[in-house]
DNA sequence: ACAAAGAATGAAATCGTTTACAAGCATTTT
DNA sequence: AAAATGCTTGTAAACGATTTCATTCTTTGT
C-alpha cells in the first residue's frame, strides 16, 4: 500500500495546499495560518512524509554534514575527540562523516578530494602532516584543526604541548631525578616536536644533563613503547626517569620492564601524556598530563559551526588547559647504585 | 577570478558540447568519441570542475553514504570495527556517517530518524538494544548488524560468544581450577547474555560448581572491572579464576587487585574477551579470546554493500571465527589453603 | 466608504546533475 | 541507390525540495 516514500507533492495534495505551504509549515511555521498548519501536519502524519535531505540540501546549497579527517580511525586516541565533536554536531543537526587519510594511497589527494567534492559544509582536520598547498583551493569549505596544527594560518584547537613536557620534567626534578630521558613521537609530527622541544628546554632551565642517547624515537604506539623498553634495558647507563610523548608508549614500556623483573617506580619513574582511560587502572597507576580530548572536540566543533554560519575561512585558535595528574608511576630515583 | 565553483554547464560551454556529453564523459567514457572526450577533460581541468555530489545523488536517487549507528563513540572498542568498515566503504566510494544512540534523548527515536531521513543508502547497527519495531518502516534502507544482534531476522556479523566463554572455562579447568567466577556485561545485552550462557553451560558440562555469588555484574568498562575487584576482595570464599566478558573489565580488575598486593596469576587467574591492543602489553599479559574486530567490520561492510546493490533487505548472517590466546594471566590455582 | 497596508497562499523558477529519447551522420548491406 | 545499422551527440525532462514574486483576501485608517 504505502510502499513508496511520500514526497512534498503528496503531502500538498492530501492537505489541499501547494508545496510551498507545506515547505513553509515545516521550516517556518509562524508564517502560515493556524488552520492550514494543522491540515498540513495532519497530512504529514498521514503520509508519513519525511523531508528528503538530498533535495533540500541541493536547493539550499549546503550538505548538512562535516567531514572529520584523521590519520587512522583505529587509533582509540581519537574516539573521545569524536565523542566531543558529535556532542555538538548532532544537536546542531549536522552529520559527521569520518574518513582516514591512510586508507587511500595519497593522503594529500584525499584531503583535496574532500575539500572539493562538496560533500560537506566544513572539515575537521586531525592530521597535521598534510600539505598546506591543498588549502589554496578556491571555494573550499572552512577547516578547523584539532590537536595538531600546521604552519599555515588554519585555526586550530590544541593544548600547550611544550608546557606539558616541562611539567613532567619538573616533577622528575622535584623528586630528585637528574638523569631524565624521553621517548618521542614520530619525527616530523608537530606534537612530537613540540613536546620534545618542551622537554629539552625544561632540562636546560633546570640544569639537568642533556643526553642524546636518552632520547628515543617512538611513534605514539604501545609497540614503540615496548621497543623503547628493550632499548632502555640494553643501556649501560640508564636514565632513572622517562617522559613519554604518549600514554600508550608508557604502557608498552611498563609492560616490558615489569615482565623483565623491574619495578615502577622503584627502578624507573615514568610519566605519560594524554591521560587515556587505562592510565588510572594500571598498576602502578600512570602519572601523566591530562589532555581533555572531549573538550578539544567540543571546541573544535563549535568553532567550525561558527565559521560555517558566518561564512568565514578563518577563526580564532583555541588553547585548552592541560593538567598534571600525579599517580604512582613516578617516584624518587633509586638510592643505591 | 575563478572564485565560483564551476558547474557542468560551465564545462559544457568551454568544451563546446552539451551537459549530457560532459556527464557521459565522466561516468561512462567509453561511449563518447575520443576527440570529444579529450576536449571535455581539458575543459574540466581548465575550469577545475568537480561533480556536485548532492545534485548527482538527488538525480540518481542515492546518497553515497552509509550510517554507522553505535551506542557510544567514545568506546575504543568500536575503533577497529570502524577501521574495518572504512577499509571497504572508502574504496567503494561510500562515505561513512557516524552517529551514536546515546547523544540524543531517545535512542529508538534516533534509529527511526536515520532510517527515514534518507541520508544514507544503508545502515550498520552496532547496538542491539534498540527496538525491532523501528524496522517495519516502509522503504527503509538495508541494515546489517555487527557484533550484536537482535531477535528479529536482521542479518548480522558476529562471533560465537558462547563458545568463547566455554574456551575460557575449559582453560581454567585444564589448569586445575574448580572455583571459577564470571564478571558479566550489562544485563540484557545480547553479548553479555550469550557469554554468560556459554559460561554456565561450560561449568555444567565440566562438572564445576555453579555459585551464584561468583557471578558479578559489570558493564564492559574498566571501572566496572575495578568494582568487581573490590567485590572479589571482600569475598570470604573467593573463586580462584575469573572469566571477564571484556578485556577492559579484566584490566580494571587486575589494576585493583595488583595494587592491593595480590599477584596475577598466582593469587587469581583471569581471562578476558576481545583481545584489545593493550592485552599483550600488560604485566602479566592478558590471556583472552580474540575477536577479530577489523574482520567483523570488513564483512559487515561487504554484506551491506551487496544488499544495497541488489536492493534486498535480507542477507546471510556471518559467523566469524574466534581464537583463544594464551598469555600469562591464567595459571594453576594457588596450592596452599 | 475607499485607499492603503498586511497576512496568507500559490505559481513557477531554481539548485546541478543524469538519462530516456530523438536525431544526425557515416558506414554497410541489399 | 535506397535502406538499414551503428555510433555520437543534443534536447529536455526528471529528481524533490526551497523561495521569490505575484496574487488574493482581510483588515485598518481616514
Amino acid at each position: 500500500m504505502d510502499k513508496k516514500i511520500a514526497t512534498i507533492q503528496d503531502v500538498a495534495k492530501v492537505a489541499g495546499v501547494s508545496t510551498a505551504t507545506v515547505s513553509r509549515t515545516l521550516s517556518k511555521p509562524s508564517v502560515v495560518a493556524a488552520a492550514t498548519r494543522e491540515a498540513v501536519l495532519n497530512a504529514v502524519a498521514e503520509t508519513g512524509y519525511r523531508i528528503n535531505a538530498t533535495a533540500s540540501n541541493l536547493r539550499r546549497q549546503r550538505t548538512g554534514s562535516v567531514i572529520v579527517l584523521l590519520p587512522n580511525i583505529a587509533n582509540p586516541f581519537f574516539a573521545q575527540i569524536l565523542a566531543g565533536l558529535s556532542s555538538i554536531l548532532t544537536p546542531a543537526k549536522y552529520g559527521m562523516l569520518i574518513a582516514d587519510t591512510q586508507s587511500g594511497p595519497d593522503p594529500d589527494e584525499r584531503l583535496v578530494h574532500y575539500l572539493t567534492s562538496g560533500q560537506a559544509d566544513g572539515l575537521i582536520l586531525l592530521d597535521g602532516s598534510l600539505s598546506p598547498d591543498a588549502l589554496k583551493i578556491p571555494g573550499r569549505p572552512p577547516i578547523v584543526m584539532a590537536c595538531e596544527w600546521m604552519g599555515s594560518d588554519l585555526p586550530s584547537v590544541r593544548v600547550e604541548n611544550g608546557r606539558g613536557a616541562a611539567m613532567a620534567v619538573g616533577h622528575f626534578a622535584q623528586l630528585g631525578h637528574r638523569s631524565v630521558g624521553h621517548v618521542t613521537g614520530p619525527r616530523g609530527n608537530v606534537l612530537a616536536e613540540s613536546r620534545l622541544e618542551g622537554f629539552r628546554s625544561a632540562l636546560t632551565s633546570l640544569g639537568l644533563p642533556q643526553r642524546h642517547d636518552w632520547i628515543l624515537e617512538g611513534d605514539f604506539s604501545m609497540d614503540s613503547g615496548a621497543a623503547a623498553a628493550n632499548a632502555w634495558l640494553a643501556m649501560e647507563d640508564r636514565p632513572t626517569a622517562l617522559f613519554f610523548a604518549s600514554d600508550e608508549m608508557a604502557v608498552g614500556f611498563m609492560g616490558v620492564v615489569q615482565r623483565a623483573g623491574y619495578s615502577v617506580p622503584e627502578d624507573v619513574s615514568i610519566v605519560g601524556f594524554d591521560n587515556i582511560e587505562i592510565a588510572q587502572h594500571l598498576s602502578p597507576a600512570l602519572t601523566t598530563i591530562r589532555q581533555p580530548r572531549t573538550q578539544i572536540g567540543i571546541r573544535a566543533a563549535e568553532l567550525l559551526l561558527r565559521m560555517i554560519e558566518t561564512g568565514t575561512l578563518t577563526g580564532p585558535s583555541d588553547l585548552i588547559e592541560i593538567e598534571f595528574i600525579r599517580r604512582g608511576s613516578a617516584g624518587p630515583p633509586p638510592t643505591g647504585e
